[in-house]
DNA sequence: ATGCATGAGAT
DNA sequence: TCTCATGCATA
């Protein structure tokens, strides 16, 4: 994951949009570095991180433990080695710009993750500015992508361009996205947006099938939860399965609406909504070009689809889920001290007591929180299917035989105010400050130190903010991958 | 449920 | 020396 550091600063936050960087030979790059201001008169301007390592997703994910979630170990690379934006994807000024520009030149990832503050939020962007995104990830060959503005209080807006060849009416059932859906019902924003020709562009190979990735909206008894309607799919679409579309070209028109709710300060994300695949019958043949692509189809043939990875990254998703799982766990009578012997059982690691009442409360790092939600779904899947479930052998995890743990210290309340004094005026104190610190509060020099590192990774549990963060760079991740997976290429920008 | 602690791996 | 995942011990 991110450092410190990296998270804190909005700059390498907004370091989303990314191609390996051994393909950005024709790429701009970045002068100003520490901009944090949108500059919407700049034309694409791309930073390159200086090394030109290759990614290997595969063994990154088995680096990370993380065999359903490659792009929890992608974003852990994206920082270092991929080059990104923080700027509109066109020329063009809100302020002067009569109309919203239609994307010309090579295709560009759509993914754009603009800093304005160090939340992270978009205020301040002009809701054209998203337009302007959705006009890119079309022009890329996305034929639906959201993007979805929410502040986590409940209120959001979802914006969503869809290929009118596939729109279906249905009803809305999430009570947290407002989706409009107009389609066939042109507003001046969408006239403006329209694309003028998509069929003139064939720079992508995209493939002739596009699957929808549907949610499931059949409950079932050994639905424990993971089916209901995600955010992040698309869950106005009735449950379709497939759709096919006419061959390569980007279908039709971009069709969205906006609704901006006043007052909100939006934080948004985008998403693919469609799981893409290339096939020609069973087996799904996919010929590819280089490793990364090796890397997506061994992702790919191993089910673990797009779908699967904006699940685990959604919030509504993971608390959606720690809820169910904390509720079906008390309701089958575990503890869960059991649920971690259990787990152990299953799957080899055992867990603590403290780390699954930390799970529940949703009070472990956003990977942390992924890492885990897998294993804890199969186990509740497990014990709410099977009667029979023992904990059987319960082993002993105490792996102690080394050195004795030292006392726990005790601070007192005072003691503590005083270093969270000093936690808010310098959370990362040197080795000095840290002297000093211990020093004017009579403790040892260690357990101030500890303290601090305590207190910062408390800092970055999953707070809403935070979860944010996480989640969007996930999120993008994932996107990248899609459009890389999609136009069968290498990832490089232009081709 | 949480405070302080450990140890492995990254910087 | 830091981060991160994780847990013993205790409130």
């Amino acid at each position: 994951m991110l450092s410190p550091s990296q998270q804190q600063s909005p700059n390498s936050f907004a370091s989303s949009v990314q191609t390996p960087s051994s393909d950005t030979s024709s790429l701009h790059t970045s002068n100003d570095e520490n901009s944090l201001t949108p500059n919407y008169n700049s034309t694409l301007n791309i930073k390159t991180s200086p090394s030109s390592e290759h990614i290997n997703v595969t063994s990154l994910s088995s680096q990370y433990n993380y065999p359903h979630n490659m792009f929890g170990a992608t974003m852990d690379h994206y920082n270092r080695n991929w080059a990104y934006t923080d700027q509109a994807p066109f020329t063009y000024n809100p302020a002067t710009a009569t109309q919203f520009p239609t994307p010309t030149g090579p295709p560009q990832l759509p993914f754009l993750f603009p800093n304005t503050n160090q939340n992270h939020q978009m205020s301040g962007w002009p809701s054209a500015y998203t337009q302007n995104m959705a006009n890119a990830a079309m022009h890329f060959g996305f034929d639906n992508t959201h993007f979805n503005f929410g502040n986590n209080t409940g209120t959001s807006t979802t914006t969503s361009t869809t290929p009118s060849s596939t729109t279906t009416s249905s009803s809305n059932t999430n009570n947290n996205n407002n989706v409009n859906r107009n389609n066939g019902t042109q507003n001046d924003d969408e006239s403006q947006c329209k694309r003028e020709s998509d069929s003139s562009n064939n720079n992508n190979s995209r493939p002739e099938v596009i699957q929808r990735v549907s949610p499931q909206t059949n409950e079932n008894t050994t639905n424990n939860g993971n089916n209901r309607q995600s955010n992040i799919i698309d869950n106005n679409y009735p449950s379709i399965s497939t759709i096919t579309t006419t061959n390569t070209t980007t279908p039709n028109a971009l069709e969205f609406s906006t609704t901006t709710t006043s007052g909100v300060s939006p934080i948004w994300s985008c998403y693919p909504n469609f799981r893409t695949t290339i096939t020609d019958g069973p087996g799904n043949t996919f010929h590819h070009q280089d490793g990364m692509l090796n890397n997506l189809e061994h992702f790919h043939n191993n089910n673990c689809d797009l779908k699967d990875e904006i699940d685990n990254a959604s919030s509504d998703d993971l608390e959606q889920f720690a809820k169910t799982f904390k509720q079906k766990r008390i309701k089958l009578g575990f503890t869960q001290a059991d649920v971690g012997i259990a787990i152990g059982n299953l799957y080899g690691n055992v867990f603590s007591q403290t780390t699954i009442c930390r799970f529940e409360a949703l009070q472990l790092s956003f990977k942390n929180m992924c890492k885990l939600k897998p294993l804890l779904f199969k186990w509740l899947e497990e014990a709410d299917s099977s009667t029979s479930l023992q904990n059987g052998v319960f082993e002993k995890m105490t792996g102690s035989g080394g050195r004795k743990r030292k006392k726990r210290t005790s601070i007192e309340v005072q003691v503590k105010s005083r270093l969270e004094h000093h936690f808010r005026r310098n959370p990362k104190p040197n080795a000095q400050e840290i002297s000093s610190v211990a020093n004017e509060l009579q403790l040892e020099k260690e357990v101030v130190r500890v303290w601090f590192c305590n207190r910062r990774q408390k800092e970055k549990r999953m707070t809403p903010q935070q979860f944010n963060q996480d989640f969007i760079l996930q999120a993008n991740a994932a996107a990248v991958a899609s459009v890389m997976y999609n136009n069968n290429c290498d990832g490089s920008l232009y081709h």
